[in-house]
DNA sequence: TACACTATCGTTTTT
DNA sequence: CGATAGTGTA
């Protein structure tokens, strides 16, 4: 973060500006009125506004109190402060240097009586909002985006919706006008069919934001948001607290304005409303932060707003050679022309004050892990040289995923690194581990953590012992904790279980004394001490790490010190800090995507530090690399959130280029000024994918390359892919199976197994029994009830809808679902759902067969499963099947048959038994007021894709392969993700 | 040249 | 699962 150091000028003409440039003189000496700096890339930015402060205490004699400088982050607050402490030769304490936000929390809490707000008000992080919105669910007038069958769904985007509506200033009337609005339009046009559904929404999106507003206030609850809405508020209605503040403060700094939002700068505006003292410090070409509101508007408006405003440009850099300068101005000036620089005709390219050093390099490798290696080995040869300091190379990276062949490859060769990635502490090994304990000392039931634990370090019981006790577990209907009291307390009892050795009799034997101990004392002591305890007893875990010399055990420690704090929080405000009640404390936030950082290790400022872009704004090293450098990844494809702030309440300025590209370039850019001397842009055409990546057209921008990509063969096949997560061919595998032994395959095993292969490990193999989700629960019952109606259909006889509906309950469980409303809801769709089926169905002829049990070998193995309904009349052949989740119209319920494995397979399955195809398949949906079917024909190419599938899964299986596959949004929704180690951080420092 | 289908992918971060 | 970029077809 040192802005400047080079420069130390002949003369210092006046005190405190030793050092500084012309430029730089120029706005730190501004007197009143408006100042616009524009301080480029290692122009001195932070030096600046400091000066400026210590110039108008010292200098202007300006009353430290009266000067308010604003930042976005506690860091740069941090810094700005340290930077005026050791230019103020006496105390400025009373000179206001803070994050927008906690200005907002201060004025807003002197104020509070004012705004009938209660003065101790509680702020909520993103994760607590989630769960305040779960806990006021039902109370919310919602709909469509709370579908009964996933309710939180849409809470996080909602969430977000309401903080981007915020950060634009726009409040529950005003969205709510706009709804209406909405709504008049599409009453005026019937015939409008998309407006009608957009005005629906947003008039849902409307009263729901209404409601949050109202809950929240009731409650006494405050989000980010609010602090710069609530605070704007205040400045608007309360003339008299707007004078005081303008008068006491007569002189505000803004710094990185580029970023604030336009709330934020209707606060400024209005601050300096009387005295127009503002000075604002900022980048245009750096603005990346639109997607958490940032208003690039902001900054290419300021002289609109402040028409006599002063600009001064800084442009002398003291960073980087003319090499990386060079290029990254080539690179930005294809925003034009929305920037800052082409709009108000003024120049900013940078002047670099070094000579020139080596030129700015790009490397093109055939595979991701060619490219990992060739940068480690560069990092080695670098630091070999003396040419630069481990510690001032940065690997940067576009996504956090990205750094993970790179911290593989550094790995490898023994380089040390810090990487500060956005996954944290409960993908922790060492924190799963005590949350698995703690879920059993809240339900030893919890046969999942009680597995994790088991089989961990701690415990130690063989795989092949747990495997036995999990599948009798899931036989009996019983829990893990049920089957390993049998085994220890009646051993030979059951003959089951009798090929569990001594060493997992044993193992289970300690972890049940340990977890009978627990759960007594659970009930009476407070959860830290429990979890302090249960790591201070077993002699080879927290006492081994605590007096370990290994980083990585002092990095455990510190995370498992981190989860202390996080304990003692709970308790701070818990009403009895038990167990019982911190469990589902916990699993709330996890649930609700809260995951803080993980401790520093310890090394951290020796090691190559590899970061996202994003996190290396305003940081400066020697060498730098930016990895990754192709199409679709950098420039990254455009997501929109999920729901978007409607273009009409957006109030800044939106540029006319390709917005989304523009911040990527700027994106690129900011990668590329962190490089004071080595800059290096990697790429590789095999990403693990099957398609080739292209080479990013920022490339070619920055290094003016020729058009046309230069020719080389693509090596990367699927195989190729597959193959690089198969073991060792040499490697003995275990869950290898025997040749001669068949498989015997069904459409959910294959399917798992083709999800991830680790997750069919679990289920079919480990049998590790899991708790039900609500959604299967509801498929199953009605499943079970339109089996029943149908069978009684093929007897020839009827079932009343009464008895359809009994049937539905009797086959229902309280289970997984968020709230009694929810369960209450969900039963009635159901009731709902069979009622419409029982109206349809009694006048169609009865099913030919139900529940049809199927059988045919393929290569060596049986593949089996059921029919839920086939048809057979006039001479044609219809297999069906039930489903309970819902869908939108016929189109995409003919879209699900189409492209349905499972009634390819079955349809296959029908070939193999009857020697011809069925003349039809079909998807019946139970949900969608009113049965909805899905046709489809499967040809013979579905067939063989069928058989395709079989196979890939049968030589996986057959081989022992189960390496995880893991994938955000199939991970997601996977009952093993708080056990599985795919996801576990794997960021372990080289120990 | 327009449209439909299908193969393929799965952010970034702070308060 | 849902969006999207890129390919294939009329």
């Amino acid at each position: 973060m040192s802005d400047q150091t080079q420069t130390i000028s002949a003369s210092t003409p006046v005190t405190g500006l030793a050092g500084l440039n012309a430029a730089q003189r120029a706005a730190v000496t501004h007197g009143d009125g408006p100042l616009l700096i524009i301080a480029g890339a290692g122009t001195g930015k932070t030096t600046v506004i400091a000066h400026r402060i210590a110039y108008l205490i010292t200098v202007k004699r300006v009353r430290p109190e009266q000067v308010l400088a604003l930042t976005f982050t506690e860091k740069a607050a941090a810094e700005m402060e340290r930077r005026v402490d050791l230019l103020v030769p006496y105390g400025f304490t009373d000179t206001w240097i803070s994050t927008f936000h906690a200005f907002g929390d201060r004025v807003l809490r002197d104020h509070a009586l004012v705004l009938g707000l209660s003065p101790d008000f509680r702020l909520l992080t993103a994760a607590e909002q989630v769960i305040f919105f779960q806990e006021h669910l039902f109370e919310f007038p919602l709909h469509y985006f709370r579908p009964l069958g996933n309710p939180m769904r849409h809470v996080q985007s909602l969430l977000q919706l309401f903080s981007r509506a915020k950060d634009e200033d726009v409040g529950p009337e005003q969205y709510a006008s706009y709804a209406e609005e909405l709504a008049r339009r599409a009453m005026a046009s019937p015939d409008d069919k998309a407006l009608a559904e957009r005005a629906e929404r947003e008039v849902e999106i409307a009263r729901t934001y209404h409601q949050y507003q109202e809950l929240m206030a009731r409650n006494g609850k405050l989000d980010f948001g609010d602090l710069m809405t609530r605070t704007l508020a205040l400045l608007r209605e309360h003339p008299l607290v707007l004078q005081r503040l303008q008068e006491r403060f007569r002189y505000i700094l803004v710094d990185e304005f580029q970023d604030t939002n336009y709330a934020q700068f209707q606060i400024v505006k209005l601050l300096t409303a009387s005295h127009r003292n503002v000075t604002v410090v900022g980048d245009d070409d750096q603005s990346i932060f639109k997607f958490r509101g940032a208003s690039i508007s902001n900054i290419l408006s300021f002289r609109r707003e402040f028409p006599e405003a002063e600009t001064v440009v800084l442009v002398e850099n003291y960073r980087s050679t003319p090499s990386v300068l060079g290029a990254a101005y080539r690179l930005i000036q294809h925003n034009n022309p929305d920037r800052l620089e082409y709009q108000e005709g003024i120049d900013k390219r940078l002047r670099p004050c070094s000579g020139d050093g080596p030129a700015v390099e790009s490397m093109a490798f055939q595979t991701y892990q060619e490219e990992a290696d060739w940068v480690a080995g560069k990092v080695e040869e670098l630091v070999e040289a003396n040419a630069c300091a481990l510690g001032s190379i940065a690997i940067l990276v576009r996504r956090n995923s990205d750094a993970d062949p790179l911290l593989r490859a550094l790995n490898m060769k023994g380089i040390p690194w810090s990487f500060s990635g956005a996954r944290g502490l409960y993908d922790r090994e060492e924190i799963r581990l005590v949350v698995s304990f703690l879920r059993l000392l809240a339900d030893p039931h919890d046969s999942l953590s009680l597995f994790h634990l088991a089989g961990s370090d701690i415990y130690g019981m063989p795989a092949a012992d747990l495997t036995l006790c999990n599948a009798y577990a899931r036989r009996k209907h019983r829990s893990l904790y049920e089957v390993l009291l049998d085994l220890t307390r009646r051993p030979g009892a059951v003959p089951e279980l009798s090929g569990v050795s001594t060493e997992g009799v044993a193992a289970a034997t300690a972890i049940l004394t340990d977890l009978h101990r627990y759960l007594e004392k659970a009930v009476r002591e407070v959860t830290g001490r429990i979890l302090y305890e249960f790591l201070m007893e077993q002699p080879g875990y927290g006492k081994r790490l605590l007096h370990s010399n290994s980083p990585r055990d002092h990095q455990r420690v510190g995370n498992l010190a981190l989860f202390f704090g996080l304990v003692q929080r709970f308790g701070e405000v818990a009403p009895q800090d038990r167990v019982a009640g911190f469990v589902p404390y916990l699993t709330m936030l996890i649930e609700a995507g809260e995951n803080p950082p993980v401790a520093e290790g310890e090394a951290a400022e020796e090691g190559v530090a590899v970061l996202t872009l994003h996190k290396a704004k305003g940081l400066e090293y020697e060498a730098v690399f930016l990895v990754g450098l192709v199409e679709k990844r950098f420039p990254s494809i455009d997501r929109r959130e999920a729901i978007p702030l409607p273009d009409e309440l957006i109030k800044e300025t939106l540029p006319s280029g390709d917005f989304h590209l523009q911040e990527e370039r700027r994106l690129f850019y900011v990668g590329m000024t962190r490089a004071k001397r080595y800059l290096f842009l990697t790429r590789a055409r095999d990403y693990g994918t099957k398609r080739e990546w292209k080479r990013s057209r920022f490339l070619v921008e920055a290094l003016a390359l020729p058009k046309e990509e230069e020719e080389r063969p693509w090596r990367g096949t699927p195989e190729a892919a597959i193959g690089r997560y198969a073991p060792p061919l040499h490697t003995a595998n275990d869950l290898a199976v025997r040749a001669d032994t068949p498989l015997s395959l069904s459409h959910y095993k294959i399917d798992d197994y083709l999800t991830c292969p680790l997750k069919y490990k679990y289920v079919h193999i480990l049998r590790v029994p899991v708790l039900r989700d609500h959604t299967v629960i509801y498929g199953a019952a009605l499943h079970r009830a339109v089996q029943a109606y149908n069978t009684h259909r093929i007897a020839g006889q009827t079932m009343s809808l009464e008895d359809l509906i009994d049937t539905f309950e009797a086959h229902w469980v309280n289970e997984g679902f968020i709230s009694r409303e929810h369960e209450e809801r969900r039963l009635q769709e159901g009731r709902d759902a069979l009622t419409r089926f029982h109206a349809v169905a009694g006048i169609r002829p009865p099913p030919t067969s139900v529940e049809k049990r199927f059988s045919f070998q393929l290569d060596d193995d049986i593949v089996t499963g059921f029919l839920d309904r086939v048809d057979e009349r006039e001479g044609e052949t219809v297999i069906i099947d039930y489903k309970s989740s819902s869908v939108r119209d016929h189109k995409a319920a003919d879209k699900g048959a189409r492209e349905s494995q499972q009634l390819a397979l079955y349809a296959l399955a029908y070939w193999k038994s009857v020697g011809r195809l069925p003349d039809r398949v079909e998807l019946h949906f139970l949900t969608s007021g009113g049965v909805i079917v899905g046709h489809a024909v499967k040809k013979e190419k579905e067939l063989d894709q069928a058989i395709d599938r079989i196979r890939e899964a049968a030589i996986g299986i057959r081989g022992g392969l189960f390496q995880a596959k893991p994938s955000q949004w199939v991970c997601d929704f996977c009952a093993f993700r708080t056990i599985c180690p795919a996801t576990v951080w794997i960021g372990e420092r080289q120990g």
